[in-house]
RNA sequence: GGCAGGGUAGCUCAGCUGGUUAGAGCACGGCACUCAUAAUGCCGGGGUCGCGGGUUCGAGUCCCGCCCCUGCUACCA
């Protein structure tokens, strides 16, 4: 059984968690259930990233200590995470012991590998007193700092452990090249190699003056910076540096934001080189989620909020718009009116519909109890629809995975249409009637298998409903060819899709 | 400015290495059906394929120019 170790981006712990979190961690989630469903043994980590300088503010705003705002914040970013049923088998936070380990383990790897490469230099640049960090061009307006305009930026000159990343440039664009470490989606991996191309600028990797944070190894006034020790959370969840770490170690897939991608692309294959660590296999960027075609902004106020959109017709309609509409790669956008179109058309007139009418008719004309019956027309198009399927999963394509799935909704519709089972009911002809119904119930098992990635708990109900024994997610995968469905007593459906809409 | 990607029906998108009347889903209109969540099926209206040139027997699909949008342009999870 091959190993998928998928991971996604630690979050900051600075405010609530919005649409566009929701979208990273429910598209990994989706990629974690369908390797789940091929047979993978799927090790899927999400976390909390806790030492960034936002989080003293938050915590300081809030009135609490750092420590104290961070399991807050973790709590409530796992309680959503929770509803939105993501499946990680680990949760990590950076203020753990077993991640500080990791990280002075991997300094100290570096140090021993490469001494070279890490190195004492003068780090210069404009200094704000309010936020009590450098600031970079883009924070700075007309010479002051965004979120203090009023105060003045001081050039301050620092003393920091700085890392050679610039040493790295030729063999981290080889891994990319090469196709070892691989950078998806295409647009994403040009970049990277354009930035590498152009050359590297070596980095600073401690701070002082930042007591919320881990120690730099042999030197008690810096601490790690933030983004050096972040990245190093693959590691820590996989075990690193403990024995059997690479049981899990390369990581399979790291799910980040296109925001995040330099970080993950150039600096952490650097990193692990210097260390002497294996590469990740791939990175995957996404896009962002826009509202009504403009940038989503929690500073902005122009965010929906995360519990209104699950609120709106719960936690699985939600996932499965994200990933069918707003998509896992370019930007994509949200809106209520395209959210309720969705949910009418795809879901409660689409599947909720289809699964409605075919298992009454299975209640009605055979007792609840699925016939028996041979392959159909409908069977060759879920073949069909579970090989489109599986090739775009495969290539991380969610949209495109989730439209397979549902042409198959499409294809049972037409064919209950085209072989009126009610007609056959009234001419007494028996044989034609099981046949259609067994292969409606197995259109529905197939739908219930491939949905659940998408929508785990409303597959887990038509599972049930199918009379089913577990879950949906639990499938044999080859169970496709042949779903087992026939002597199954159904259920009654109780309505997986639910309308009228709310108001 | 540089680099990258994109501009195809009201909306979201598909159109591989150029080839008959440009497609799908949703939305809209009509018809049919009744097992079903007033659901489903069929038919239909609707597009100068961003603009202008060019290559070709033939271009949404290649070349040139222009317009517009988005992203990246290093320490912003």
């Amino acid at each position: 059984m091959p190993k998928f170790y998928l991971t996604t981006a630690i979050d900051y712990s600075n405010g609530d968690p919005h649409l566009g979190h929701a979208l990273e961690k429910v598209g990994a989630d989706c990629i974690a259930r369908y390797r789940r469903l091929r047979g993978d043994a799927v090790h899927f980590v999400m976390g909390m990233d806790e030492h960034s300088q936002s989080v003293i503010q938050a915590a300081a705003r809030g009135g609490v200590a750092p420590q104290e705002w961070v399991d807050r914040m973790a709590a409530r970013f796992a309680g959503f995470w929770r509803r939105l049923e993501c499946s990680n088998d680990d949760w990590i936070r950076t203020t753990e012991p077993r991640h500080a380990r990791a990280v002075t383990e991997l300094l100290r790897r570096i140090e021993a590998k490469n001494p070279d490469d890490l190195f004492v230099a003068e780090y210069e640049g404009l200094y704000c007193t309010g936020c009590e960090e450098f600031k970079s061009e883009s924070q700075i307006v007309n010479g002051h700092c965004i979120e203090h305009p009023t105060l003045e930026l001081v050039p301050t000159r620092e003393r920091n452990h700085f890392f050679r990343l610039s040493a790295y440039r030729d063999r981290v664009l080889e891994a990319i090249t090469s196709g070892a470490f691989r950078v998806e989606p295409a647009i994403r991996r040009n970049e990277v190699v354009r930035l590498l191309e152009s050359g590297l600028q070596d980095i600073s990797v401690s701070r002082v003056r930042q007591p919320w944070g881990i120690p730099f190894p042999g030197d008690a006034e810096q601490t790690v910076y933030v983004w050096f020790d972040a990245l190093i959370n693959y590691l820590a969840a996989a075990g690193f540096p403990g024995a059997g770490y690479e049981r899990l170690w390369p990581a399979d897939l790291h799910v980040v934001g296109k925001g995040i991608t330099r970080f993950h692309c150039v600096i952490w294959p650097a990193m692990l080189i210097a260390a002497g660590i294996e590469l990740p296999r791939e990175v995957w960027a996404h896009g962002y989620v826009q509202w009504e075609g403009t940038k989503m902004s929690k500073t902005a106020g122009t965010a929906v909020t995360l519990d209104d959109a699950i609120a709106r017709h719960g936690p699985d309609p939600l996932r499965y718009f994200l990933l069918r509409e707003v998509g896992f790669e370019a930007d994509g956008n949200f809106s209520w009116e395209r959210y309720d179109e969705r949910y009418t058309a795809d879901l409660a007139d689409g599947l909720g519909n289809l699964a409605s009418r075919g298992l009454q008719m299975i209640v009605k004309y055979r007792g609840g109890v699925v016939p028996d019956g041979g392959p159909t027309s409908l069977d060759a198009a879920g073949a069909e629809a579970v090989e489109r399927y599986a090739q775009a999963m495969d290539a991380l394509d969610l949209r495109a995975g989730a439209e397979a799935a549902w042409g198959l909704v499409g294809a049972a519709n037409l064919y209950v249409q085209t072989t009126a089972p009610w007609s056959l009911a009234k001419a007494g002809r028996e044989t034609e009637l099981d046949g259609a119904l067994a292969a409606v119930a197995r259109a529905l098992y197939r739908l219930a298998v491939l949905a659940s990635p998408f929508m785990p708990g409303k597959a887990r109900e038509l599972w049930s409903d199918l009379g089913q024994p577990g879950d949906a997610a639990a499938a044999d995968w080859a169970s496709l060819g042949h779903p087992p469905v026939s002597g199954r007593t159904v259920a009654k459906p109780a309505g997986l899709f639910p309308k009228p809409l709310p108001t």
